[in-house]
RNA sequence: GGGCGUUUAGCUCAGUUGGGAGAGCGCCUGCCUUACAAGCAGGAGGUCGGCAGUUCGAGCCUGCCAGCGCCCACCA
């Protein structure tokens, strides 16, 4: 076909044109009539949707995209759906703000609510129904939001095959799950010293805490031994005295040795309690005793349980000091009034009024001394974890069981990563579990339990015989659903039955993505086609998270891993080299970068961040990767003008010059450094040898032919540089195809039918190239290039115009190299404006050059 | 405390069988040249974090140390 070409050819507009035309085409249509061995599945991280993407979305999800884009023209058929993962707080609390409403579960349904326009300045209570409604309206307006800036940064997405972690399918499928891990004794509920979030007064899970330091103090506390010495304790945590049950010591620790078996009795309570032995007490630390209370923090946990404690529990899920004191103080004089002073407090109240107190009853050895030190925080949290005994749902994840442990990490070995080196994360991750996965939350949003408890005759809930509901009721919501066998009039009645109130962690559910995104419940067609996926990208953070979660439940379910692949992408740092996050409030939005560089110019930065490597957000790659694809159209435009009346097979060429067959040859390496590259998933690199062969080839191959295929008295020559040309313009184009998806697709439309998107990858194969010249000249395109620098540079140091004649040269070189000149003889007086050209053979190259003379007009 | 990564030009980074120290940006000097002035050509600029070792030869291999970042850890 001929070609048609702009007059200006531009970027702007690509976007909206091209996706349409996508769209229009179903060019990323996924076909599932193929073959398991003819797809490639990718199981893409769903963006939680409670707000906007930010930079670093379109970084890792474009390193995805250019991934998908290779594996499609390699022949895969790709199937690569997006998920929205609208589930679970971060909605919560985007509604919450958004509408001006809270959750109250115990209120009635209001079938005729709406929200006010403003939020009001209260908090208006509504319904768990009303608030799980607010929360699905908001959530489809956002995902709409987000579909179009994926679509216009040319994710090459099916469109038509999107789901929820919130919608019916995600519930049942979650539910589903949940209830064949009961049966298969994967999951049980326990009552347990659990980390608690006291403002979102929920249970977290192991994952989803974090350090920071923060300011704390040490605490010199006077405990008081028989014989009326004292015994000092040193503890950050003053206002859990009154929850102290133990002291403890290291057991070959010789100052406490004779300790160990007697009691002493707490300052401000006089509670008296064991002095205890245990080898997780270090003797280094403090006065080398500390107090065990119920519970500080989590060495408390492991020292209670171990030592065999009693509970003496004074924090409340309200993360203030209970009204009641614990039994011990009931029982000793003068205990009662020193804890109603603290009764109702804050933690942070308590501490400052114990203290107080302590230092009346002079039971404080000096001031406190004030130290920066690691405290456990829920990673959306704004206060300090407590540890509140609560029964929840727990699943086994080799958290307390060696044998499954093992298990987990020789599956995290069957995975292949990339980077390799990422898999420590995940080994480290798994060995460094204290306990099984706690899954439930006490939240609204988010999949129910579909579980329910017989009431016994006194109405106390029979955990030990939950009732389940059939596969086929399935998705059920326990708090309005009536168990099969009841009636509801039996709903939290003696006799009757209860509903489970909690919801379940947004992990829970995303950890099965590829069996929601295959279909696994409702299509096992598909998910005989796509399951275990090829592909799971995602980010090193949630390693711990997300990925382990999914392989727990692919074990468990399916006895394999969910994925052959892991690439984990980097962050995205701001140019001070911090990670970008919008606490730090410098949070680009992408749609500005999009519209002002375009899509392919911030693809272009995205991709040339290499795999797993924090990269700094830097506007300067952007712009680079806009020229570069001006640069394309510009190239295209002049190829296409010079070679786009041939209509022969672009990839069959009959070359009569070295030049245009060590190019060829030159071309050829480079596709099979991309195809090496990408086979490694390591797009960068395939982008970077693309890029300087492609830069190359403008600044010198197309400088250096330009004369010959303008040239019509020598037709096979000039031929030769055409058709060299154009085949080389269909492989870059192709090259550059997964990483500039509008730019090259633009040119393949000037030239050429259907999408480039669809087009074959470069392979050698499908090269015919003749030549009708003699024995191979080797590198006579490096030469020739080498040349005609140095005849550059001499013009540039005389600083006359590249267009100067050049009178005379003459090329001094090795034997060899000369020879390999003289096949791209033709070409290098072209570009140089040579008249005439001797050579002398040297031991390297080194060139004289006489310039004409300037007009003297 | 354990582990992983990283350190190459002013900046961002390539450098994969051990032999030439490179690219882009920025800076300087020039140039309208049969696509592209949003362009093109040329130039300056680096004891490749430090020390030791292996080798004919080390940016690359080995050991130790340091800075930076991250992951993990029972941080009273």
């Amino acid at each position: 076909m001929a070609a048609r070409i702009p007059d200006k050819p531009t970027l702007d507009g690509l976007e909206d044109r091209w996706s349409q035309e996508w769209d229009a085409a179903g060019t990323y249509r996924f076909d599932r009539t193929k073959t398991r061995e003819e797809i490639f599945a990718i199981d893409t991280p769903p963006p939680t949707v409670s707000g906007s993407l930010h930079v670093g979305h379109v970084f890792s999800y474009t390193h995805t995209d250019a991934i998908a884009r290779y594996q499609r023209m390699r022949g895969r058929e790709i199937f690569y759906p997006m998920g929205w993962d609208d589930n679970g707080l971060p909605t919560e609390r985007r509604v919450q703000n958004y509408y001006g409403v809270r959750c109250e579960p115990h209120l009635p349904y209001d079938p005729d609510f709406t929200p006010p326009d403003q939020p009001p300045k209260q908090a208006l209570a509504v319904s768990r129904r009303n608030f799980t409604e607010l929360c699905g309206r908001l959530v489809v307006e956002d995902e709409q939001k987000f579909e179009e800036l994926w679509r216009h940064l040319g994710l090459s997405v099916d469109w038509s095959m999107t789901y929820t972690t919130i919608g019916e399918v995600a519930r049942r499928t979650s539910q589903r799950a949940f209830l064949r891990q009961l049966a298969r004794d994967e999951v049980y509920k326990a009552e347990a010293p659990t980390l608690w979030d006291v403002d979102f007064r929920t249970a977290v899970a192991q994952a989803e805490m974090e350090d920071r330091e923060v300011a704390g103090a040490y605490h010199r506390l006077r405990f008081h031994r028989s014989d009326g010495t004292d015994l000092v304790v040193e503890t950050t945590r003053p206002e859990l005295l009154a929850a102290c049950v133990a002291v403890v010591a290291h057991p070959d620790d010789a100052r406490y040795q004779p300790l160990f078996g007697t009691e002493v009795t707490t300052p401000l309570y006089g509670v008296s309690v064991p002095v205890v032995a245990h080898r997780l007490a270090d003797p280094e630390k403090g006065s080398g005793v500390a107090m065990i209370c119920t519970f500080g923090d989590v060495t408390d946990v492991t020292w209670w349980r171990e030592l065999d404690l009693p509970v003496r529990a004074i924090v409340g899920a309200d993360g203030r000091i209970k009204a009641d004191p614990p039994d011990a103080l009931v029982r000793t004089d003068g205990a009662v009034d020193a804890f109603a002073e603290i009764a109702g407090k804050t933690v942070k109240q308590a501490q400052a009024r114990v203290v107080e107190q302590l230092a009346a009853s002079d039971e404080l050895d000096g001031d406190p001394r004030p130290i920066m030190h690691p405290v456990k925080f829920y990673e959306k949290g704004d206060r300090p974890l407590e540890i509140v005994t609560s029964r929840q749902w727990y699943v086994r994840n080799g958290g307390r069981d060696l044998a499954l442990r093992a298990r987990l990490i020789e599956r995290g070995k069957e995975l292949q990563w990339h980077p390799a080196y990422m898999r420590a994360r995940y080994e480290s991750w798994v060995e460094g579990l204290t306990g099984d996965w706690l899954i439930s939350r006490q939240r609204y949003f988010g999949v129910p339990f579909p579980i329910w408890y017989p009431l016994d005759e006194q109405g106390q809930p029979r955990y030990d015989a939950p009732i389940t509901p059939g596969d086929d009721a399935l998705p059920v919501d326990p708090s309005s659903d009536t168990p099969p066998g009841y009636s509801e009039e039996q709903r939290d009645r003696p006799g009757g039955f209860t509903g489970d109130p909690d919801i379940m962690d947004t992990w829970a559910t995303s950890s099965l993505t590829p069996q929601l995104a295959c279909g696994w419940i409702d299509d096992p067609d598909l998910f005989a086609r796509t399951f275990p996926m090829d592909l799971r990208p995602q980010a090193h953070e949630i390693i711990r998270t997300w990925l382990f979660s999914s392989v727990v439940r692919a074990h468990q379910e399916h006895d394999t891993i969910p994925w052959k692949h892991a690439t984990i992408s980097g962050w995205v740092l701001d140019p001070d080299r911090k990670k970008m996050s919008k606490s730090r409030g410098n949070v680009v939005t992408p749609m500005e970068w999009l519209e002002k560089f375009g899509s392919d110019g911030v693809r272009y930065w995205a991709v040339s961040g290499r795999p797993g490597t924090d990269t700094a957000f830097d506007e300067g790659q952007i712009k680079i990767g806009r020229k570069l694809a001006i640069k394309l159209l510009n190239v295209s435009k002049f190829v296409l003008g010079i070679s786009g009346h041939l209509d022969t097979d672009p990839l069959e060429v009959t070359t009569t010059s070295g030049l245009d067959n060590s190019f060829l040859a030159d071309l050829l390496a480079v596709v099979d450094d991309a195809t090496t590259a990408f086979d490694g998933f390591d797009y960068a690199r395939a982008l970077e040898r693309t890029e300087r062969f492609f830069w190359d080839f403008c600044d010198n191959y197309v400088e250096l032919v330009k004369g010959r295929a303008y040239d019509g008295g020598d037709d096979v020559a000039a031929l030769s540089a055409q058709q060299t040309l154009r085949a080389a313009l269909h492989t870059l184009l192709r090259l550059f195809a997964p990483f500039l998806p509008f730019v090259t697709e633009e040119v393949w439309s000037w030239w050429q039918e259907g999408s480039v998107h669809r087009a074959p990858w470069p392979a050698r194969d499908q090269y015919r190239i003749s030549a009708t010249v003699g024995p191979d000249r080797g590198n006579a395109y490096a030469v020739a290039a080498e040349v005609l620098t140095e005849i550059r540079k001499e013009k540039s140091s005389q600083k006359r115009s590249l267009a100067t004649p050049v009178t005379r040269a003459v090329v001094r070189d090795t034997a060899e190299r000369l020879d390999a000149l003289r096949a791209a003889e033709i070409d290098v007086r072209n570009a140089g404006r040579i008249d005439q050209l001797e050579t002398e053979v040297a031991d390297a190259l080194g060139v004289v050059v006489e310039l004409a003379e300037p007009d003297a007009a």
